[in-house]
DNA sequence: CATGAATGAGCTTTCATTCAT
DNA sequence: CATGAATGAAAGCTCATTCAT
């Protein structure tokens, strides 16, 4: 097996100034609550600056997100595509990897929940589609474990759900200095996911 | 005198005009991304009107956050009151009450936790302190349970915030609509946080 | 007949609340940078109140005015009226009139000389109207007084103007409690005033 | 080196766009009559154009109250520096400055003293500061012409105040265009002042 | 890329005024 | 007269965005 684990690793995110900018301000005050100018101070450019990168704020929010969801998709994959072919080992991997990326990449997953009502229409629709990819693999690793009778819930699509929003909830109150160890923490939301869609 | 349990049972919220098109349009835009115009719209009112009633639209952010976490703990002191004198007991009937009340006060609670960040420091100071008071409502509970030998958790702290965040995170997906019944999402859920503390 | 030199003698000015209230805020903020509200707690009125007793904020200020100018002219009348018969004697009586009034009726006078560029066209061409009677009492006496030889003034009409804005300005300055006495100030400025009409 | 009396000679004033803009507009409607709109159209820029280049209403009054005065004290100083070293001398030249420039910074001198009260608490402390130091000026050369016998008056400090408000009323009534020519007007001013100071 | 000047559209808030009770 | 609720109009100010240099 090559697979590198790469879904587990993180570091520093290295995104471009006016992103990292964007990503700060945002989840602090929202994207309303920000201006372009604070976004240009952030981000050490000048206001003009900011729109050589970008031809909106709206676009700034739009790249963020795309970012973002993107990552969270590539690391899904590779998670799924590391685990052995089964349900149970590969709903292992993806809600630990749903549950780290919500941890180590916490103000990004922030905003990507929080501003999904500024997105303008057409964004939306963009964003959405990539969010549904997502919600799609957990979906389908979750038919897959009802159908083979591993998994034991009458509501595969409901469950799918609420594991997914309590892998974003975690986004909303982890603290990388909470006394609980990061180790047992996936262990014990693993086995809270678990339970939702009824493995054992 | 046996206690009515009212803290069950919800019915439509009547609040005022101004509070009303306050909740719909926070939850909907964001405090920033709602206007005083929008909110005069909506409540039926002039927008002179909106400000005979309230001093600022932040008086407005600030009196709907409190109205519904005032809501917010009254029920849970009611649950906690009317339940058995025992942690687990207690437990249930708090868990209970907090979920309920995230799925059919959805907005308000949606508003309230993603508009803190919007109250002015010193709205917000006095916000926190009433959300402090509730989460120790089941800190106090737990550590109890904890001390008796009901609950296994070894680090009570962190189940107690992980428990509050699980159930405020069902109002950012619970639909009315939704297959899974509410007391089905109730029962799970429950089995959920009892995992959580290590009830069993 | 010995006519009781009312002119000289300043009691409390006994204005109805509305009028009191508005001389005191005027004086102090400025006919636009006083609210109606304002107006209506200095006066213990409520703001219907107000309108009670006048129909809009610029009546306000036009009565105040007029009833300003008019106890102005007034007491202008009644000093000329009872000094002797003869320019000298009339334009001391005018001028001195003129310096009483501007430090008894301080704020009156101070109102009535900044807001007349906030008085509405109609009201403007009235109290002006009242304001050249003013003038021209003054105007009349120095011209009877360059006749007659007693006034050596080359410029009767503009020393006029010089005098009574030298009066005018007395209110700017003013204090009741200087260490000026009130008689020597007026002998001094009535000195000033002999000399520009080139009396001696 | 023979000083260039400068303080005698007035040219055209030429203030920034905006603060010629208040000049006019504070002058005519004074500061709370007058509006951020009417300030842009007298400037020939748009509202956000102002507010480019001053941060409120408040601070374009201050930067134009500030703006005259110290021209104000700047020619006074010239005045006197240019005199010959005699407080008759220095008298004379520093009230002529002082009536000059009321006469040909009219509105400058009218906005000056009619908008004290419109000057934030912050911004009237700094103004009337600067409006002490100018009144400074005239204090020290009458102590110094009583102290040295020139002078007579008994009360030095309303002498000074006196003067100066007579100096000030001035640019309430000149007009360029009346009869009296300004060298005559200069002349009887000054006689009035020498009068109220007691030389002679 | 920065600086500096600028703007249409729109924001929160206030004002004078009114009306029902 | 007071209370309380209400409003059209407009106030001061800000925002995202642009352009010349």
């Amino acid at each position: 097996m090559t697979t590198t684990e790469d879904w587990r690793t993180y570091h520093e995110q290295g995104l471009p100034r006016v992103l990292n900018a964007a990503l700060e301000a945002f989840a602090e005050k929202g994207y309303h609550g920000t201006t372009t100018r604070q976004l240009a101070e952030r981000s050490g450019l000048s206001v003009p600056g900011i729109y050589h990168h970008y031809a909106s704020k709206q676009d700034i929010l739009f790249d963020l997100m795309m970012v973002v969801i993107d990552e969270l998709i590539e690391r899904s994959r590779q998670a799924v595509a590391s685990a052995d072919n089964n349900p149970r080992a590969q709903f292992d991997a993806l809600v630990q990897s749903l549950l780290q990326f919500h941890m180590y990449r916490q103000r990004g997953a922030i905003v990507s929940t929080s501003e999904l009502r500024s997105l303008e229409p057409e964004n939306r629709v963009k964003y959405v589609a990539r969010r549904d990819e997502q919600q799609r693999m957990l979906d389908r690793i979750i038919f897959a474990g009802v159908e083979s009778g591993e998994f034991a819930t009458p509501y595969p699509a409901d469950a799918s759900r609420a594991i997914a929003s309590l892998c974003v909830g975690v986004a909303s109150w982890y603290r990388p200095d909470g006394q609980l160890p990061v180790e047992m923490l996936l262990e014990r939301y693993l086995t809270i996911a678990e339970a939702i869609v009824g493995i054992r």
